[in-house]
DNA sequence: TATGTATTTTTACGCGGGTAAAGTTTTTTG
DNA sequence: CAAAAAACTTTACCCGCGTAAAAATACATA
């Protein structure tokens, strides 16, 4: 910096002045850099930057599962209004394990990020560390809530999702049994299992939870293989089955195609299947998926807009906050 | 760290030393300073450590799309394997645009990667950016190759990949079209249509080509809208479709369904559909799709063991060396 | 033109650790 | 047990930049 100081004409503090804010100095000076800018592709150096810095420029992206395209989406959004604030995100996946999500933390507090924005892995989060982290690091979580960790929660509202499908499904048709993994990675699914009974308990229905095995992050799969199961004993007690997540729909959808069963609502179908998540292979099942849609757009942008006030607000907030986003009901043919 | 040393009763430069190599330190040095590390939890302050470095032990990793689940898991793959040879992987998506890769290509320079693995978005990459960043940083190609670039190029064989299913379609009934996109962003794409000509000619069988408009990387869509419309004007010169890769294919299935056209291999079937890559989601469609699969695992692990190589060479080949792996074909139920 | 304000320059120090050089201690080897 | 080798300690300087303080300029206003 002190050569390139030297090549623009200006003294090193003000080029030093310019790289962290170029507004900050006066119009010809910022001119005679940027000429010289052009001159020498001279760019300062990062570490060297963030050594000083008690709070850097980074703000860290973690997600459970980067393969489920659900994430990637919400990631996408979450990028672009970092960078175009003038941040620089990094990105990381736990791809579903508690060691990887535990060093990822590690290498984060490491890196002295201005904030965080941290959709934990659930169930199989190590808690105590995630509370340490949150503690030390300014983190508002999504996607997944962890009671009283982080400064803020952004997620959907399960209730939103479920009390739509089961009010659709019922208007329509039989009422839906749900069908969900026995031991979910994800607590949303906790609360939509809960929505559910709870809703079918107001409309004086009887609920029907179907729990299927299966560990892990392969949800077709296991959707596929107790569905196969659930066909070939012939144990449902509806025509109508509401999963809950999409991803567990398509491995049934994929079952009931298998077993030739044929979905959808005309009158020649045999099953009703919905689901929740509006998953962006949704609308490529056969037959395509009705679903319960998140609110991509507004989680995203909702969740990046609280961590900047809370990296404003100097990483505390007085009190924790959640904010909720409602679903929308997106009907195709599966039900 | 001056005070972690004290604190250890080990001097402030075999503390630094340990820490670049802890095996580097005597047994009982290194016992000492590891007590030391659980009674005060101190970490060096990453930024000091790589601002004098010449080299980080960074890695960075850049696809083009992260939202497609076959990037995903490799990049899962080559994460794991980057982490265990004691590198921090830092993961980048271009999200399919070319400003953004730049930016990612730049913000990458700055880092002084020990190295990077870069899958390229392909025709719409700015080659100029990328020769001039693969000139300055250590890089190995993934997945789509541009000629000359980096200092090595891991990916698949497109014409094992057709042969294999072309060969597979004509012997088991009809020879298939192919169907691809007219400006596919990929260049894997022309190299699977050239294969199709190529083999389609060998075996003295008339090939036929059909290039669906739609641009960007919503495949799935683009598969779909062309499928609707070919099935609609009834414009397919045989039963049998060759997919240029299954996100198409996945589209083109549900358009399929949709115009309640039976797809598979059965007697009472009128079509039938194969594909490249063995997607993730390819065995949930409906049908299960016949495909041809990455050595997912061997072209992650070789790329990244291609990349410690470089790494340990220095940062340059003699020459610029190019590994393709074969196609593996996975029977399944739409072929 | 004089005065006040906004910028910039000079100067100097610090961040946290890499690393080289010389001297000392410990361990290994013959 | 002596000599050689290996590991460690001391000392000192460096990396590239942030930043504070004081002095010098530049610009704006009356």
């Amino acid at each position: 910096m002190a050569d390139f100081a030297v090549a623009s004409g200006i003294s090193r503090p003000t080029v030093s002045k310019y790289f962290n804010d170029p507004g900050s100095v006066r119009e010809s000076t910022r001119k005679r850099i940027e000429e010289a800018l052009e001159r020498f592709d001279y760019r300062p150096n990062i570490y060297a930057i963030n050594q000083n810095r008690q709070m850097t420029k980074n703000i860290g992206i973690v997600v459970p599962y980067i393969a489920d395209p659900f994430f990637a989406e919400i990631v996408r959004v979450i990028e672009r209004r970092c960078i175009s604030a003038g941040f620089s995100p990094s990105l990381f996946s736990s791809h579903g394990e508690q060691a990887l999500e535990n060093d990822i933390l590690e290498s984060l507090r490491a890196m002295k990020p201005a904030g965080v924005l941290l959709a934990p892995l659930g169930r199989v989060s190590d808690k105590k560390a995630i509370e340490t982290f949150c503690s030390n690091v300014p983190t508002v979580l999504f996607d997944s809530n962890i009671e009283g960790m982080g400064e803020a929660f952004i997620g959907s509202d399960n209730y939103s999702f479920v009390s739509q499908t089961v009010e659709y499904l019922t208007r329509t048709g039989e009422p839906p049994c749900f069908l969900e993994m026995r031991h979910p990675a994800n607590p949303n699914a906790n609360k939509r299992r809960d929505a559910y009974l709870s809703i079918m308990q107001n409309l004086k229905l009887d609920p029907h939870v179907i729990s299927i095995d299966g560990e892990g992050w392969g949800f077709e799969e296991i959707g596929r293989q107790g569905g196969l199961q659930l066909l070939e004993e012939n144990a449902l007690p509806t025509n109508t089955m509401l999963c809950s997540n999409d991803r567990l729909a398509i491995g049934f959808l994929s079952a009931c195609y298998e077993k030739g069963i044929r979905v959808g609502r005309g009158g020649d179908c045999e099953m009703r299947v919905a689901s929740h998540d509006d998953h962006p292979f949704a609308r490529f099942t056969c037959p395509s998926l009705t679903t319960a849609a998140h609110d991509y757009t507004s989680v995203s942008e909702h969740a990046v807009a609280t961590l900047f006030r809370l990296i404003d607000s100097g990483g505390r907030f007085e009190q924790r906050e959640e904010k909720l986003f409602p679903a929308k009901l997106i009907l195709r043919e599966s039900a």
